[in-house]
DNA sequence: GACCAGGCACATC
DNA sequence: GATGTGCATGGT
């Protein structure tokens, strides 16, 4: 069923080259700036950022946390923003001397595990700081992913994510260039249809949804 | 003017 | 562990 639903959604719409971003920790901004934000005002605090010559975990570091929300301000939340901005590079000044390939050498689950409790670092920015910036083969899980799931009836409602991540992960094939183009896909599924319950005809995934006969 | 967007931390029960 | 709320801009 999950293998159908990537192969339906990779021909229709074909690869979506994510993530964005010239660089491991250009990916990592966004994944923080992203946070229930549209990804066009990202662009724009990214911008920001390249422009000031601050896009780097260096830069970021010395900057006030004023300054860094000054500059990320069309993002939105842009003081809360700032400060997890500000926990991510002093993580990675410890993680691994501001230097990202060093954080290879760590294995997956630690890396999630430091993430994770790196403030602003919730499941899935550290799943797709993973994927995204550092090639790890881990499935991530977003709010079109959930809903998109639910209204195929696949899951609940309210599926964890840790449950939902699980539900992907053990049935596909650990990759990591399918784990980066399924889940682009299903955000810009969610994106153009599947707005409105229940899950309606013109939606490309409508004749495979287990649910619609009873309608 | 309402609603939503590639979440998360924190308080409270 | 579940549920509610603050954080905030910009496009539709």
């Amino acid at each position: 069923m999950l293998l159908n639903i990537y192969e339906r959604l990779f021909a229709l719409y074909g690869p979506q080259h994510w993530w964005p971003g010239d660089s491991p920790f250009e990916v990592m901004v966004g994944a923080i700036l992203t946070q229930s934000a549209a990804w066009q005002n990202v662009e724009k605090a990214i911008r920001n950022l390249k422009t000031a010559g601050t896009l780097s975990p260096q830069a970021l570091s010395q900057l006030p946390v004023e300054e860094i929300a000054r500059l990320i301000y069309p993002s939105g939340y842009y003081n809360a923003k700032a400060r997890k901005l500000k926990a991510l590079v002093e993580w990675l000044g410890e993680a691994c001397g501001d230097d990202i390939g060093k954080l290879s050498g760590i294995e997956t689950d630690e890396l999630r595990r430091q993430l994770l409790a790196v403030h602003g670092v919730g499941p899935e920015t550290a799943d797709s700081i993973l994927l995204y910036a550092l090639g790890k083969p881990v499935f991530v899980i977003d709010a079109y992913t959930r809903r998109i799931m639910f209204r195929l009836g696949l899951v609940g409602e309210k599926t964890s994510y840790e449950k939902l991540q699980k539900l992907f992960m053990d049935n596909l094939q650990p990759d990591v260039q399918s784990f980066n183009e399924y889940h682009a896909l299903l955000v810009r599924l969610g994106k153009t249809v599947c707005r409105k319950q229940p899950l309606c005809r013109e939606c490309p995934l409508f004749d495979i949804c287990p649910s619609n006969e009873a309608r």
